[in-house]
RNA sequence: CCAGACGGUCGGAUGGCCGCUCCGUCGCAAUGGGGAAACCCGCGGUGGGGAGGAAAGUCCGGGCUCCACGGAAGUACGGUGCCGGCUAACGGCCGGCGGGGGCGACCCCAGGGAAAGUGCCACAGAGAGCAGACCGCCCGUCUGCCCCGGGCUUCGGCCUGGGACGGCAUGGGCAAGGGUGAAAGGGUGCGGUAAGAGCGCACCGCGGCCCCGGCGACGGGGCUGGCAUGGUAAACCCCACCGGGAGCAAGACCGAAUAGGGGCGGCAGCGCCGGGCAACCGGCCAAGCGCACUUCCGCGCCGCCGCCCGGGUGGGUCGCGUCGAGGCGUCCGGCAACGGGCGCCCCAGAGGAAUGGCCAUCCCCCGGAUACCGUCCAGCACGCUGGAUACGGUCCGGCGGACAGAACCCGGCUUACAGGCCGUCUGGCGUU
RNA sequence: UGGGGCGUCGCCAAGCGGUAAGGCAGCGGUUUUUGGUACCGCCAUACCUAGGUUCGAAUCCUAGCGCCCCAG
């Protein structure tokens, strides 16, 4: 692969979209679940892998109607975006796949929570790995201290 | 000032950091990457747009698309149901009418037909749809007892006439009253009567006819009938009017693999039976292939290979947001719904689904504090002291900020909703 | 998106205009040495919510809430 964005801080995922995506992330039996979230992961291989020039980390959102009418599930999916931006993205393993899925917790849960809750769940599943360009870090890392 | 009625409107604000999506524009990436194809995809800068009044429920009406269909009428089914208007249309809206509620502003009503037919009206009650007579009221007959009169008498009574009160008696009249019921076959009053009854009369109600006003629903008046016609149609039904079906997962286009269909060519097979003039079709056997292998048995498949064609699934693009029953402003007509003229504007387009995440300050709400300012109360040495704080500031705290997220698009309806603002009106109290 | 159905006591479940059955469970009693079984009694406990029609509504109508099923 030849990545156009080689220098740049920021770490792009791609997004899972098909039913059969997910089903293959759930069947790999990876799961862990935190008070806020339960997140799924799973090691690409031949048959689901992303497209040539998307990023090669992949992430799924699952709000069911669990978690309460549109409104609460549009505001979960949109927390948890922006808890894998912060958290997720610059700590995943290269070429795996994770579904987040949301809680009934996951709308009332702080912030600051969430995003422990999130890095804890990849420590867990040993999904989790330090930046490969420390140097390039961004300032993201504002959940761990 | 308090209480209330109706209508309209808004539905947090500002800023910071980090992001998302669409459109335009500039540059870079390139002989670029992915994919069978259709088609999809970067990076950086810059400018702009980016949820609602209900986006909701999916209860109606349309546009749009496909399917069906010669026209008209009818039947069935479903829906609607006072009148007039508005509208593309509606079960919507506006204005009226009638009925009901409220002191009032105002609110509520599926509000056609019950003298076309059928059904139902429990229990109670004498009687409930061809009404009926339990208590009761009245008139007789019979009879008991009491009072009054007359006659007879052997003074014990007997006969007879009248009156009053009665009777497990009996023959009729009545439907006022009692009682039952949701409802008892017009209501109230007077007359009338043996007692009563529309039996008669007045008013009210109801029916019929006529006149007047109104486009009409209906209203007003007159004459007349003499009560005939209980309720229920959100029971069946009758009448009038409306309705072809499905839905953007509609539908259009592009189009893998596998299986199946068709055509052409080559090769293999071409035994028997049945049908047919034949082309050919169907069946059986064998051969072949598969069930790991060999033999037997069993089961299953049935020409093989190559090329081409069309339908079509996954997939992709369009449909899809430039133009609409569009929005804003203004003028005119109309009581209004609404219509018309003119000017300006282009105003969300996602697709596992953008419109956000986090943080500050302000605003609002809730709880607490009240040293201080105000306010209120008390004391007075008249400027202070003590207290209160339900109110206005001030301070502190608050996983406090309603209902809720476009999915093809419009018009309505219904339902949910913290709080705020504006206007009109009604009732009460106070002051002038 | 379109269509269909159901909400009755703690659970199951009848009733389809007039009285809300029944079973299980629960409580009390009798029988039994005790428990179970059997029998008797008590369940003064229930019609999803709000309006409406009707003299009268679980039942009919309208709106809403919740749940389930079917087709694509």
């Amino acid at each position: 692969m030849a990545p156009p964005v080689s220098g740049k801080a920021r770490y792009k995922v791609g997004r899972l979209t098909k039913r059969a995506e997910f089903l293959a992330v759930a069947g790999a039996r990876r799961k862990w679940s935190a008070p806020g979230l339960l997140l799924q992961a799973r090691a690409q291989d031949g048959v689901q892998k992303p497209r040539k020039g998307e990023p090669d980390v992949r992430v799924g959102f699952t709000a069911s109607k669990k978690v309460g009418g549109a409104v609460e599930r549009n505001r979960a999916r949109r927390r948890l975006r922006a808890a894998v931006a912060e958290v997720l993205a610059p700590h995943a393993l290269p070429a795996t796949d994770y579904v987040v899925v949301a809680r009934a917790e996951t709308v009332r849960r702080p912030y600051a929570a969430l995003k422990q809750d999130l890095a804890q769940a990849m420590k867990k599943l040993r999904a989790w790995q330090d930046p490969p360009a420390p140097d390039a870090a961004p300032q993201a890392d504002g959940g761990g201290t």
